[in-house]
RNA sequence: GCGAAAGUGGCGGAAUUGGCAGACGCGCCAGACUUAGGAUCUGGUACCGCAAGGUGUGGGGGUUCGAGUCCCCCCUUUCGCACCA
């Protein structure tokens, strides 16, 4: 130990003895084991703080784990497939496997800088064949189960640079280089059913919802959408033949009897039959393709525009009243959703009713709101009873039934269940859920992917690459041309092979997979890195997994981690794993976000901003420690962190006034005396072993919990009252040597989570120079006997405000509390010549007097 | 527009879940040591007030012996959704 604190001297050394003994590598041992997982980076070139933050907080679970005896996994890959790479390759004319290595080879060093505690014998990359094989067996798995498929499915097109465009390519309708409008146009992709999952993507989020955020269960279980009502049959009103009938959707049974018209979508599959005999039919077509039009424009406007509509002529019956309503074709009912058409109930939705307003269709009250209580009772005066065409608003809530035959009078719940259930009995309909969540589609006309592995014969049609084949290897490189069409299309070595079928000439399939993917099973692949016959072993994954802690970003929060469950699900359903869910806990930790220059606002750093901070300057200037300190330090981790350039040195200070109490302690502290009796112990000596067994006690709970910043806090304050101690080395009683070697030892192993290079620099200097923290479980044990203060403070109030302070034993009787509380000084001048009303007396809290004032 | 969450010193944030508001850190102020200090150390730091004392957790009301914490209304900010029938 030098006396002087130099962090990059220390970190470099403990890297290394770190690494030569390898204790980071996680054993296959009988141990409890934990599983802490990071979201595998994107290999762009450069760690960001946003990177530092969430390795960070998974390293301090991870250390504070293997201190406590637990088998940790603790691993690190590499998301290496993606658009970046491609860009660069089209930009530069850099090959995409050069540019990713190359980057890989960089942030590995700069990971290892930081010295995050990863096992890197298992690192894993998506980009290599020997990890996207097993993409490719998964695809061919579903396959064969029929949860992949190829479907045509709508993409941008550019017709000038006869192009495909990605969302955010046409981002406005128009081709992002041309600036030519840009078409929707029919292409084969292919799809995973990820609806089939809907139901239980919502059903088992039961069995995650103490470890997983709200806000991300809430978001997910938006997307997949779930939503009950029925499907109900109109009949078609026509010259005479048919049995023609329109489905519709509603989650509001209870409000047919208010239906005043039936709403199709343009793009309704029955239109053009419906509009066969129809005196306007060339108008309502008319409309209903320049309602498509405006649709392929607007990819990514807001919706809200004004809702246009046209009569077809065609008339329906309401299964339930006999009543012929009309038939109208609308901009606003979603082909996309339910069964894209719905029936229009002006009263009682908003979208019905502002459209009923514009085109004069009559507006029927049929609901009558509930007045539970006198305050509640508002909404009936806004609604008309009768004269439905007096309402201002639609009333959606539920209520009660009027106007609605033999139904009228019961509650909406009710009606609801008992029309459902007529419906079906009647055979014009039935109860049903629907979904918003949509099939994933997985193609991707790109390079830099893993290949779908298909291939297309003339004689036998699409024929799956036999598993003995795979993987399906991307060739070296392919031509750039950034046109939009998948360049493997382009490389004939690549798309002409030999049908595994009939050894005729065939082609291969060009479109390349999804990342989202590759980062779907990502986390069972570190568990047997190197297996060449699976993509896991089975008794791996049972040993190790589910995910004990994972933690990374909230962009998140719907797309990987739902379609992480959904893979999950599936390895379950094929005998791969047990377990419905992957993951036990989740953090979404909050952004890292620096101030704009010249501007008062915070934003996520950023090279284009110009707010970025590099990983690197902090760890030369200040060492790793104390960046990553910082980082867990300046917020909680669900929080946004805001950068400071003065609070990270605050970090160094206090990592530099605790080695330099070490130092000024490690030769007395070295050798031991025997532990004194308790008699021996000074009072400030007795002082600082409670803090020391009171921090014990909290940052074993608190960093369980990842409330890390506390934590922090909490290593701070009892090293203050080490320093308040003040005990000279020279001088020390031994049972002053004792309290203080309990507190340092203790700081320095709690502060390994943190600052693990100089707590083991720290440590060793403290005499145990035999073996290194990171291999043992040392984590120290709180004793609450200790830990126990021997007198307490308790607050006395007069009517509620803080008024004196008595002096109580913990164990003192409520009687005998309350007495020195009513004798106190300061209280009796305050309650003299009023009466007691009260005393209420809290056990170990407080005593508060209630007086009458005079 | 709809929905959710959150508002505590100059700043980031604590507060055992209804019981001493402001832990810890940053910043700032004063002092010490220094040729010097943007190093280090010591002390101070919610607001008003010389003080006694009073006020104080976005604003207003309420429940309670007691409210940052619970309830109602309003304001602001952030995030999510965007015609989901």
């Amino acid at each position: 130990m030098d006396e002087k604190y130099f962090p990059e001297q220390i970190e470099t050394k403990w890297q290394q003895r770190w690494n030569e003994a390898g204790v980071f590598q996680a054993k296959d041992d009988q141990r409890e084991k934990f599983y802490c997982l990071e979201m595998l980076p994107y290999p762009s070139g450069f760690l960001h703080m946003g990177h530092v933050r969430n390795y960070a907080i998974g390293d301090a679970l991870a250390w504070f784990k293997r201190l406590q005896g637990f088998n940790v996994l603790h691993p690190i890959g590499w998301d290496s497939f993606g658009q970046p790479a491609e860009q660069a390759a089209i930009k530069r004319g850099v090959n995409p496997r050069e540019w990713t290595e190359n980057n890989i080879v960089h942030m590995r060093g700069q990971l290892q800088r930081l010295g995050i505690s990863y096992d890197w014998t298992r690192e894993i990359a998506a980009h290599r064949p020997d990890y996207y094989k097993w993409d490719q067996w998964f695809f061919l798995k579903m396959l064969e189960r029929g949860l992949a498929y190829k479907k045509v499915s709508q993409v941008n097109w550019c017709p000038k640079e006869n192009t495909v465009l990605s969302n955010e390519q046409s981002s406005g309708g128009i081709c992002w280089r041309c600036s030519t409008p840009v078409e929707k146009r029919d292409l084969e992709q292919w799809f995973l059913r990820i609806t089939e999952y809907a139901e239980q993507l919502v059903a088992d989020m039961k069995q995650i919802e103490n470890g997983w955020p709200e806000k991300v269960l809430k978001r997910q279980s938006d997307w997949v959408g779930r939503s009950e009502g029925a499907f109900l049959d109109f009949a078609v009103k026509d010259s005479g033949d048919s049995d023609r009938k329109i489905r519709v959707f509603t989650t509001r049974i209870d409000t047919i009897y208010g239906a005043t018209a039936i709403v199709l979508s343009a793009e309704h599959p029955l239109l053009p039959e419906l509009l066969k005999d129809s005196a306007l039919k060339t108008d309502v077509e008319a409309f209903a393709q320049k309602v498509k039009n405006e649709k392929a424009i607007r990819t990514d406007l807001a919706a809200d525009e004004e809702k246009e509509g046209l009569n077809t002529g065609v008339l329906a019956i309401n299964p339930f009243s006999g009543e012929t309503l009309p038939v109208w074709v609308a901009n606003y009912v979603l082909i996309e959703y339910g069964t894209g058409a719905v029936m229009s109930v002006p009263a009682h939705d908003e979208r019905d009713f502002e459209f009923a307003q514009k085109y004069s269709l009559p507006i029927r009250q049929v609901i009558a709101p509930v007045t539970h209580d006198q305050v509640r009772a508002e909404p009936v005066a806004t609604i008309a009873g009768d004269s439905s065409a007096e309402m201002k608003h639609s009333f959606t809530d539920y209520g009660v039934l009027i106007n609605s035959g033999e139904w009228g009078g019961k509650p909406s719940d009710v009606a609801i269940a008992e029309m459902t259930a007529y419906a079906r009995e009647k055979g014009f309909g039935e109860g049903a859920v629907t979904y918003r969540i949509r099939d994933w589609g997985v193609s991707r006309q790109r390079f830099w992917g893993a290949p779908v592995p298909v291939i297309y014969c003339d004689k036998c049609g699409m024929v799956p690459v036999p598993y003995d084949q795979l993987p399906v290897v991307l060739p070296q490189t392919a031509d750039f041309t950034g046109t939009g069409e998948s360049p493997l299309a382009g490389v004939p070595e690549f798309v002409n092979t030999t049908c595994p079928n009939c050894d005729g000439p065939a082609r291969r399939e060009t479109d390349t997979m999804d990342t989202f993917v590759d980062s779907s099973w990502y986390f069972f692949r570190y568990l047997d890195p190197r297996n060449e016959n699976a993509a896991f072993d089975k008794s791996m994954a049972q040993y190790w997994t589910p995910v004990d802690q994972y933690i990374g970003g909230d962009s998140h929060a719907v797309m990987h981690l739902i379609y992480t469950r959904f893979w999950n699900k599936f390895m379950r359903d094929i005998g791969m794993v047990s377990f419905d869910e992957p993951v036990k806990r989740l953090l979404t930790q909050g952004m890292v976000t620096n101030r704009v220059e010249g501007t008062d606002e915070w934003k996520a750093m950023s090279k284009s901003l110009g707010n970025g901070i590099d990983p690197d300057e902090m760890i030369k200037a200040f060492g790793a420690d104390a960046t990553r300190m910082f980082v867990l330090f300046a917020a909680p981790v669900e929080n946004e962190l805001r950068w400071s350039d003065t609070g990270i040195e605050g970090s160094v200070r206090f990592l530099r006034r605790v080695y330099t109490l070490v130092w000024r302690w490690h030769e007395r502290l070295t050798y031991r005396d025997a532990a004194p009796d308790a008699a021996e112990f000074s009072d400030g000596a007795r002082a600082l072993r409670r803090k020391t067994h009171q921090t014990i006690a909290k940052l074993t709970s608190d960093i369980d919990h990842l409330h890390l910043n506390t934590s922090v806090a909490a290593l701070m304050e009892l090293f203050n009252q080490l320093m308040e101690f003040n005990a000279d080395p020279a001088t020390a009683s031994s049972a002053d040597v004792f309290a203080v070697r309990e507190a340092l030892e203790a700081l320095v192993v709690m502060l390994t989570p943190f600052a693990p290079h100089v707590a083991e620099e720290m440590w060793e200097s403290l005499g145990h120079s035999g073996g290194l923290l990171a291999e043992s479980p040392r984590w120290p044990k709180a004793d609450p006997e200790l830990a126990r203060r021997e007198e307490l403070e308790i607050p006395v109030q007069v009517n509620g405000k803080l008024r004196s302070r008595v002096i109580a034993s913990p164990e003192v009787s409520e009687e005998d509390l309350k007495a020195s509380a009513l004798a106190d000084e300061k209280i009796r001048v305050l309650i003299d010549g009023h009466e007691v009303v009260k005393v209420i007396v809290v056990p170990r809290r407080l005593v508060n007097i209630v007086i009458k004032s005079a």
